[in-house]
RNA sequence: GGGGGAGUUCCCGAGCGGCCAAAGGGGGCAGACUGUAAAUCUGUUGUCAACGACUUCGGUGGUUCAAAUCCACUCUCCCCCA
């Protein structure tokens, strides 16, 4: 007997809050059943934050449940209030249309857009040409304010000056839940926990305006152990563009990831099978960092294939354990001008080190190395003879590495 | 429209004429310890040609030998009243 993919979700613990359990249960329980995931286009990529929707999306298709991927091409204009403290500047419509496209270049890798197994759209194509008069007309009677102004959401920015504009984000996603289901009978609504007032709004206007069921579901916010939010290093954001983040640094990023995220990092963004995430979730002490590699791995693999990964998986295995290849390790090309140099401006002009002193220090504290030998002197000198065959590896603390190569 | 309060370095938050590049915490970075983990301890955390110089405390312009601190104007936000 198939498992309903509902349990699927549950088994894997991605869900936080349901409207109806057993109704979804059941409407999952049909092929063609259809929801809907929406996203903001606030960058020109995607993070890892948005690996959870995506990886639900994936289940739900695997299960013959028709994902819909919403941009929010026309929401984009407003900007969702929940979960900020404070409004953000205005994004133009270029920028707004860019980061769409770079979205659904990238969704393309996860879910193939050619079928009409997955549906991509956008409320741009509803929210731009709307008229103020007749939305407000059609909408607004189903919305009190108090009921509004109880939603978490505005709740918290309620002090911060939350302005008209940002309050209406919530009437919006409620409108494009009902726009999704005359257009396609779409259902049910998925999101981040942070969502839950604006789908449950929708699932309402949907129930009052259709006298049909609709439903919403939100997934846990993943979080790291330590209260972080998942998925953010020092620079911001993990990206999933290779041009904004390495595939090696991303790789890295969960190969050291905390003990206590690593099975539940595997059960949300891999698709290992549950009976092997049990069996990892046994390991103790080092052992643990079997399972962190093969997170790295597969995690690594899904977004960035598996050619990449193993490439990623080998530099680690050459910097960390000695042997491998290490050709996808980051490198710096330097030119030959710049020797003579001391290795303070080498780093800091790279960009390697946001600033000199900042270069400076760390050479102070012990925390560079060339070729693995610590920098004593401050000024170091960078020249031809610190390079092997053209090749240079740097270290910064513990375990960054870059290799510095020699231009001919 | 009237009255009150606030804007400080990555974040929170002290400072309220010189001793302020600015307490404290968080975060970041480095070192020790380790398992490329966590916890802990230590150091560090504006920029530079670096025992000195330069630029920072919403903005602009003043007062002063000297301003984050005083004055004027201005912008933004919060609270109370209308």
């Amino acid at each position: 007997m198939k498992t309903n993919v509902y349990d699927t979700l549950l088994e894997r613990d991605y869900i936080a809050q349901v409207t109806h359990e057993d109704e979804v249960r059941e409407y999952l329980s049909h092929e063609g059943a259809t929801f809907y995931v929406g996203f903001d286009p606030t960058a020109d990529s995607l993070h890892a934050g948005h690996l959870v929707q995506i990886m639900i999306m994936s289940h739900m298709q695997r299960a013959g449940i028709r994902p819909i991927a919403l941009m929010g091409g026309g929401t984009g204009y407003i900007g969702d209030p929940s979960g900020r403290t404070d409004m953000r500047g205005f994004m133009t419509p270029e920028i707004i249309e860019h980061n769409v496209g770079c979205f659904v270049e990238q969704m393309g890798r996860f879910l193939d857009f050619s079928s009409d197994k997955v549906i991509l759209d956008n409320n741009a194509n509803w929210l731009l040409p709307a008229k103020y008069i007749e939305f407000i007309r059609e909408v607004g009677p189903h919305f009190t304010i108090s009921r509004m102004l109880a939603a978490d959401c505005y709740k918290q920015r309620l002090d911060s000056g939350l302005t008209f504009l940002e309050f209406n984000y919530m009437m919006l996603q409620a409108y494009d839940f009902l726009m999704l289901f005359r257009r396609y009978g779409c259902r049910l609504q998925c999101g981040g926990d942070d969502q839950w007032s604006n789908i449950i709004a929708g699932a309402e206007l949907i129930r009052k305006k259709e006298q049909e069921p609709a439903y919403g579901l939100t997934f846990k916010l993943l979080e790291t152990a330590s209260g972080q939010k998942m998925g953010k290093t020092a620079k911001g954001a993990l990206w999933l563009d290779e041009e904004k983040c390495s595939v090696y640094d991303f790789y890295q990023y969960w190969r050291n990831a905390d003990d206590a995220d690593v099975t539940k990092y595997m059960r949300v963004l891999t698709f290992i099978d549950m009976e092997e995430i049990r069996a990892y979730d046994k390991l103790e002490g080092a052992a643990v960092n079997e399972a962190k590699k093969r997170l790295a791995y597969e995690i690594t693999a899904l977004v960035h294939g598996h050619e990449k990964a193993k490439k990623a998986e080998e530099a680690a295995a050459s910097l960390f354990g000695g042997g491998g290849d290490d050709s996808s390790v980051p490198s710096e090309t330097i030119g030959r001008d710049e020797l003579g140099n001391t290795f303070i401006d080498v780093l800091a002009g790279h960009g390697l080190l946001k600033s000199k002193g900042e270069a400076r220090r760390l050479i102070e504290q012990g925390g560079l190395y060339v070729n693995d030998q610590a920098v004593s002197e401050l000024y170091e000198v960078l020249d031809e003879s610190k390079f092997d065959d053209g090749e240079l590896l740097l270290r910064m603390g513990k375990k960054r590495y870059v290799k510095l190569i020699l231009a001919d």
